[in-house]
Parts: C-alpha cells; structure tokens; sequence
DNA sequence: TTTTTTGGTTGACGTGGATCAACGGGCATG
DNA sequence: CATGCCCGTTGATCCACGTCAACCAAAAAA
C-alpha cells in the first residue's frame, strides 16, 4: 500500500477551510489550542485507500484536498457506496465503535487527509472547551445525512434520487466556494448508481433525460445545472401521483 | 400532547439495563458518578410522540421500556421509518447538529425513557472518565447500523431485507434476554415496509413465503423463527446470480 | 501514432415489486 | 352481544428499473 506520509504539522489555525472543517465556530483562543489535533498529512492516490473495512481504528482524517468514496461490501461481491467526501468533511467515525473500520475509505482523485489521533482529540476534548461539541456536532450531522440517504433509498424514484443527489452536491460545491451550477464529477456513473441504489444504466438514462428536458447538460462528468429550482420541484413531488 | 412527566430519579447505577445501554463497559465507580446523568423519567404512551422533527434539542433519551420507531418526512406527504428502538437504545441523536430533532420518535407500545439532559451530559463528558468515549461509541455505532441499512435498501431485494430485518430484531431481542427464535413484533407490515423500503403487501407477501418455506411461523405479529441460518443464507447469497 | 482499456450511452426485453382491489379476522367500542 | 375499524392477506395487473447487448468516445498504454 504506497502511501505517503509526511512529517508537516499543519496547524488548524493556519488552514482555510476551518469554516468547513471540525474546527467550525470555534473561537481563535480555541482554534490555537488545536495545533496539537492533526498528528500528521496523509496523500492518498486515486483509487488507493486510505483505509480498509477491518484496520484498526486510531485516527479519524479531515480531507485537506481532494475527496473520496466510503463504500461496505457484502460476502458475496455486492457492495454499496455509504457516501461521496468532499474537503473539511471528516472521515472514520464508523470506527469508533468497535475500535475497527467497517467501511473502505477510497481516494477519488489524488488527495490529502489530515490524520487525527483519536487519543488525541478525546484528550484535547477535555481540555478545548468548544471541541467536544463541535465533534458531537460532527457525529450528528453524519446521522441526519444517512438518514436523508435512508429516505432517498427507501421512497424515491430514480430521477428524484439523481436530482437530490445533484442539487446536493452542488450545495456542497457552493460551501466551498465553486460554483453552484457548474461542476466536475469526480466518480464514475456506476459509483453513483451504487450511492443511489441504481444500477449505471439507469443513472445514464437519467442523466440523458433530464438533459432532453433542459434541466442540466452533461458532458461526461462535467454538469452544467440550468434549471436547479426544476430539479428541487422533481425530487419534492414528481407531478402528481406516483408516490411509491 | 398528553405525556407523563415524573421527578422518580433513576440512578444508572441501579438499572438493569447498563449492560445495554449508555454506560455499557464503565467501572463501578464510574458508574456511581453517573447518577446526575438522569434528569428525569418520561413515559410515553403508545402512538404518542416523544419529539418531533423541527422540536429544540435539549436531550437525549434512553429506553427504560417499551420502543419506538423513528420516522422523517418529505413535504409531499412520503414518509421514512429510520429505526426502531428498543430497551437501553439511546434516541435523540439527531438533534446535536442543528440543535433541533430532524425525526419525530414515537412509541410503539407504552414506553418509559430517561431523560439526559444534553448539556449535563457534556459536562460530565468532562469529569467521567469513559463517559465520553461511551457516548463517542453509541454515536458511531448509529453510523454504521444506518450503513448497514443504506446497504440493505440499495443492493438487496425484499425477501433478503426481510430476512435481515428478522435476524436482527432476534439478536436484539437475545441481548436483552428474550428467546432468539420467539418474539413479539410491535410495528405494523406499513411501518416494516417503510423502514425496508417496501410495500405493506410486499412485506406480506414475504412473510407468507418464509411461512411457505418452512423458514419462520407467523401469527399476525408474533414470530417464530425455525430455520434462522436459511434466513442467513437468504441474506448472504440468494442462492446464485440475480444480483442486481 | 495505433491499440487497448475503461466509462458512458442507448435500445430491446424481462421481471420484481408497486398498484389496485377484494376480502377476512382481531380487537376495541358501544 | 353486535358493530366498526384497523390490519393483514391474497390475487390480478402494470410499470419502473434491471438485465443483456451493442456501440462509441475518451483516456491510457504501447
């Protein structure tokens, strides 16, 4: 497994994406009191780990640039895409729990995490005031975001699916600072059936689709959204009717 | 909204259900510190919600008896069960991030729950050692059964979910100490469709054939299991191909 | 450059589960 | 006791999405 570490300390205090990061709304006393948080940096190639269903856990990671898939796969090959990462989200808090990773972590393009000793960061909970909160705040917002997963897998058509799933991410592309209409995927059509539950072939279609209908245009993996308040109307109510 | 409040203080360190709940794995003197933790006891009646989405946050619960289920909603009307919760499971979670629930949580049968009050639990976070990490486990435990759900609604077909979802209230009933093979099911088909992504009638449907099968007894909502590793290998495998 | 591989699109067809509908049993209520 | 409602079961039909397959463009490798 050819990672590569390095030594750099990177201070929280010094990082711009503190707005995005675990550090959110933290006072600048405080955000000094977390120099000690991030141990190391960790580049993570594309389509390498950065862990494994299995590792032990020690480290929760903050991605610093880049993004990343987490996906947990069944015996018998079939495996599902838990979630698509973007920079300042956290990564590893399924391993809390039983002290070992249940899901893969994957590189989708060339990345870098900053790697949080979990030691550390219950250690400095006790004494940053504000840090504590922050990473339940964390842990929750992971809960509500699969349980928005959970009702886009359990009552949504597919083309309400792939328009929540793009007007999500361009939310989220917007937070950092990209624009909110045009953007690059970074999976394939496959990884984003699997997250949506939708085999590529229908997420292609889909794709197509809402492209003939000018709601987006697609070139690949680069979507233009042209009519985002289109796309919030499909996934609220598909017309009428046809609510499965 | 007609709910009982009483002031009877619940120490942890008396209950019976540490082993099950929040301060699972925490030493007798840990333990011991722990009686500020309970504010106060609440029942709940059947139907009756214990909050709903969009209430402030102010704390988590614990289940004392009974269960619940929770549920979020789309405006049009769809509705998502995102759980059932059963004795010692912790409810509430969902509210750390925004400072208000995202789900409402209603009681199955007539329920009783310890009230943690948020704030004290920080702040004991602070001086109970183990207290936190406790807390940090239950959270990440949360992630990774709503991945497992995530799994199960996007790569596996109704009776394997079905399946699955009886195995794993069998477990749940086990560790508290009922019979694996035996038990009484307190949601609806609706509320078992919902949660599985699932018509009523399919689940139904299901049912009947697991019946058919030799696999499982069903009498409206009592269950026997009689073969529960063919439901294993109905989860695993499904025999051959078909795997969408 | 050509060749190969990988990812994406599109069409034809099949099917699992949704939908619609009828019916029946349990359980609560008067 | 009868009445009514909720819940579950079962059948017939439909359709959204999966499956299978051909093809093409882009990217990677040679």
């Amino acid at each position: 497994m050819p990672v590569t570490m390095n030594g750099l300390k990177t201070a929280c205090s010094q990082c711009n994406l503190v707005e995005l990061c675990l550090p959110f709304g933290m006072s600048d006393s405080e955000l000094h009191q977390l120099d000690e948080l991030v141990g190391a940096r960790r580049k993570v190639k594309r389509q390498q780990s950065l862990y494994r269903a299995g590792d032990p856990f020690e480290a929760i990671y903050a991605i610093r640039a880049g993004s990343f898939k987490t996906d947990v796969l069944l015996e018998d090959g079939r495996d599902q895409v838990t979630g698509f990462q973007m920079t300042g989200e956290i990564l590893g808090l399924d391993g809390i729990s039983t002290e070992n990773h249940s899901c893969n972590a994957i590189a989708l393009e060339d990345s870098e995490v900053c790697v949080i000793p979990y030691a550390k960061l219950e250690q400095l909970s006790h004494e940053v005031e504000g840090l504590q909160h922050q990473f339940h705040k964390v842990m929750s917002r992971e809960i509500v975001r699969d349980h928005g997963v959970m009702m886009l897998l359990g009552s949504m058509r597919a083309e309400e699916r792939l328009a929540a799933f793009l007007l999500n991410m361009s939310q989220r592309f917007t937070a950092r600072g990209f624009s909110a209409a045009e953007f690059h995927l970074r999976m394939t059509r496959e990884e984003i059936g699997s997250y949506l539950g939708l085999k590529l072939e229908t997420v292609s279609r889909a794709f197509s689709r809402f492209q003939e209908e000018g709601l987006i245009a697609v070139q690949q993996k680069h979507i233009r959204l042209i009519d985002s308040s289109g796309l919030r109307r499909l996934v609220q109510h598909q017309t009428a009717s046809c609510g499965r």
